[in-house]
DNA sequence: TAGATTGTTAATCGATTAACAATC
DNA sequence: TAGATTGTTAATCGATTAACAATC
């Protein structure tokens, strides 16, 4: 359910305010959804809410993060030690969240031996072996277009679970193993698409929104 | 409509392969949706295609971008120059794409003053008198939470029409200010989440996906 | 008990898709 | 004309939401 970790965030922040209880009302309102929403997609993980009183908030937490599979760590990589792969692996904070960077790796040499973070930067080539030796579950592409097939092919090949995406380019996977596409230029584009929207809006009323 | 934007990178990757018809059911095979689906996205840009034939790529690549917004450029100020920041500023290729970054700025002082990409750091002091001189109209955040929200404040208040927002909070935002977040540990997650019931189906194969 | 809120049903709404006449 | 493919209708499917009995 694509709605839980906006939930969980909104808990996240309403324990940080020592709010222990929480109604669906409340908490659609955060989320800004309908509460017979918030209801329903939490009647999914159970029946958790007591009538008349709400949810009570650490609980909740919890299921959730029993739901999304956040209660064991997930190994995971940065292929790319560019900026965007530094970003991802320094300041992301990912491993607070369940998602432990075990390793970082590029394939030009001026790179390789260098630090970022926490971690020295290892050549693409010990790549799939660290996979397989490690059990390594995702991999974050964050390497040019041209390289993200061929980096996929690699880290498939190598049993990797599953990748998150960077490149603007739809990969071809084999297996099962799960991708997430990330399109920082789509992003900008609908933002563009609602710009254009409101100077029509304004110039020509004639047109009704999509 | 949030699938134009996929059928334009893959009409674009047609045209670049000397492609110059396509049909909907191609379309469809590429993108992994409907066929059905395509001619009906298609259809609401205008009836563009040939019965028997197909639809014209170059044409259509033009109308999608006219649909979205795309023939125009939207400047796009960028806020924080960390790696996240200078991962936007300089490899995004947003500028190719209808997304010119035109300024960058930060706290910093060790920061002002260095170049990223093109660009010369700028102070956050002048941010606000940068995008009313300058009308920009996009602004990307890539700051740490905790200023996420003073700085959208800020170009909130200079008038700027749409935020991209990385950081991991939710935004109180005022006017018809769009704001589109990304937020990367829940795209991670929503990973971990496939990683789980991958983990589930092998071994417990008594519960339904979702 | 009276008030509040959940969990769930049933109605509504919108998106997807099969099917096919139109037509190149 | 025969084959192919669009544009669109109508059916289907699934998601959203109003409403309310259950119950704290």
């Amino acid at each position: 359910m694509n709605r839980l970790p906006v939930y969980l965030q909104i808990l996240t922040d309403l324990e940080l305010t020592e709010t222990s209880q929480v109604s669906s009302d409340q908490l659609a309102a955060l989320a800004n959804v309908n509460a017979a929403k918030v209801r329903k997609d939490l009647s999914y993980l159970g029946t958790y809410g007591t009538r008349g009183v709400g949810y009570e908030v650490a609980f909740l937490i919890y299921q959730i993060k029993r739901e999304l599979g956040l209660l064991t760590e997930w190994k995971t990589i940065v292929v790319g030690a560019g900026n965007l792969g530094s970003a991802i692996t320094v300041n992301g904070g990912f491993a607070s969240r369940g998602f432990p960077v075990v390793a970082i790796f590029d394939v030009d040499p001026r790179k390789v031996g260098t630090i970022v973070g926490e971690l020295t930067v290892r050549n693409l080539d010990e790549m799939c072996e660290f996979v397989r030796a490690n059990g390594v579950q995702i991999g974050v592409l964050a390497v040019p277009s041209t390289a993200a097939q061929s980096v996929a092919d690699d880290l498939m090949a190598a049993g990797i679970g599953s990748l998150l995406n960077f490149a603007p380019v739809v990969l071809t996977t084999t297996k099962g193993v799960t991708v997430r596409n990330v399109d920082l230029g789509v992003e900008l584009q609908i933002l563009g698409y609602h710009e254009q929207l409101r100077g029509q809006a304004s110039s020509q009323p004639n047109r009704v929104s999509v």
